[in-house]
DNA sequence: GTTGAGCGTT
């Protein structure tokens, strides 16, 4: 058996990969020992320079078909964090994955206590010397028309934004308080990252694909199925839109690639100088509690039941199945509240997602590896984590969901 | 016509 010498980082002590019969080392023994490693990379000899190793559908190519690996000592390449050049560009980027792992930028920023008199005009006016202003807008009463003295802005540069919540604010002659929003503090968290692996986690392990339509809240009247189209078909093919009559100032936008859906989720975009905002198309909790089932249609066509209802709450279990594996359950149906209400943790450490480093768990890698979920320490019943209960209602398959490794994205 | 802590959408 050939063997490969692999370092985390050139001029680390390596250590010895099995290659395959074929010659070839899989990304999967790589990561094992690598965790949230994509690539390996090699200082050509000759030339000096880094060389890329040839990878394809899971697999590593040695340099030369002859010779194989040679004596070369391979290091690891790890996806490029916060790669974007601006945060200008984002709406640009066509790469999925960064678009999920990189939060660092512009939200939408509360402005409260501002005078009555204050129109949108005068709010963008005055913050516009501190930079951009892509969005101002002021909440008012729908029958009177009367500012509720709070709106929102949106700057279109980090750096404004971050002058903008470290200073005092005095508008149209009133002390006013510039915030992030309390619903935007868990978007703006890295962890939605792992949210969406969960809803993939549970999504697949029930024989169903992850969701291609997208909720479009705080669409105004103004806004048309042909705009929602021309709008989000820059990040992928949209098969359909659908907006409520009569006006309910929200919309589903369907993808053609789930992922790009996803993607999506927990954003918010500016049409026609709305800032409208993209969550999952999943129903409210409190509509999905039924102890019939209730069915969520995705693009797919298929639907699927869930109950297993508890009145306490969302929660999510964890618990064995037939064959030692084990089974995701979540009651209730609502991932982003089960996530909101403990905090964007998982207060049993029931589903493990380390990083690349400090990671002992082969089975446990970081973004873009695999995620283990993990009932060995789950007997919280104050966290919803009991052992033992019901869990999907997917009976006719009778399939456990084995999410012992799941690959994503 | 008033007011002064909050939090935009299923």
């Amino acid at each position: 058996m050939d063997f490969v010498q692999v370092s985390e980082e050139e001029g680390d002590e390596p250590i010895e990969l099995p290659a395959e019969e074929d010659g070839t080392l899989l990304l999967s023994t790589l990561q094992a020992q690598f965790p949230g490693s994509c690539g390996l990379k090699y200082r050509n000899m000759d030339t000096k320079a880094v060389r890329g190793v040839r990878s394809n559908e899971g697999r590593l190519f040695p340099p030369s078909v002859d010779s194989g690996w040679g004596e070369y000592i391979y290091f690891c390449v790890f996806p490029k964090e916060n790669k974007r050049k601006s945060d200008d560009n984002l709406e640009n980027s066509t790469a999925k994955t960064k678009r999920i792992e990189t939060r660092l930028r512009c939200t939408d920023l509360i402005v409260l206590g501002l005078p009555w008199k204050t129109t949108e005009d005068s709010l963008r006016e005055y913050f516009e010397s501190y930079g951009e202003v892509l969005m101002a807008q002021i909440k008012k009463d729908v029958k009177s028309g009367q500012s509720k003295g709070f709106g929102f802005v949106r700057f279109g540069s980090y750096d404004a934004q971050m002058r903008v919540l470290s200073n005092r604010h005095l508008i149209d002659g009133r002390w006013c308080e510039v915030k992030v929003p309390n619903s935007k503090v868990m978007h703006t968290h890295i962890q939605v990252y792992y949210v969406i692996k969960l809803i993939k986690i549970v999504l697949q392990g029930v024989g169903h694909q992850v969701p291609c339509k997208v909720f479009v809240g705080r669409c105004t009247e103004d806004i048309n199925s042909d705009d929602l189209r021309e709008y989000f078909s820059k990040f992928g093919e949209v098969t359909d839109v659908f907006i409520p009559r009569p006006f309910r100032a929200f919309s589903f936008v369907t993808f053609f690639d789930p992922d790009v859906a996803q993607s999506l989720c927990g954003e918010d975009h500016i049409i026609k100088g709305v800032s409208v905002h993209v969550s999952n198309a999943a129903p409210k909790a409190e509509q999905s509690r039924s102890h019939q089932g209730q069915n969520y249609n995705y693009s797919s066509g298929n639907s699927y039941g869930m109950h297993s209802y508890h009145p306490q709450g969302n929660h999510m279990t964890s618990h064995p199945g037939r064959s030692g594996h084990h089974r995701v359950t979540f009651q209730g149906g609502n991932f982003l509240s089960w996530m909101a209400q403990n905090g964007g943790h998982n207060a049993n450490n029931n589903v493990n997602y380390g990083g690349r480093k400090g990671s002992n768990n082969p089975n446990n890698s970081g973004p873009g590896g695999m995620i283990k979920v993990d009932n060995s320490s789950c007997n919280d019943q104050q966290n919803g984590c009991a052992p033992g209960n019901a869990g999907w209602s997917n009976q006719s398959s009778g399939s456990q969901n084995s999410v012992e490794k799941s690959n994503f994205l």
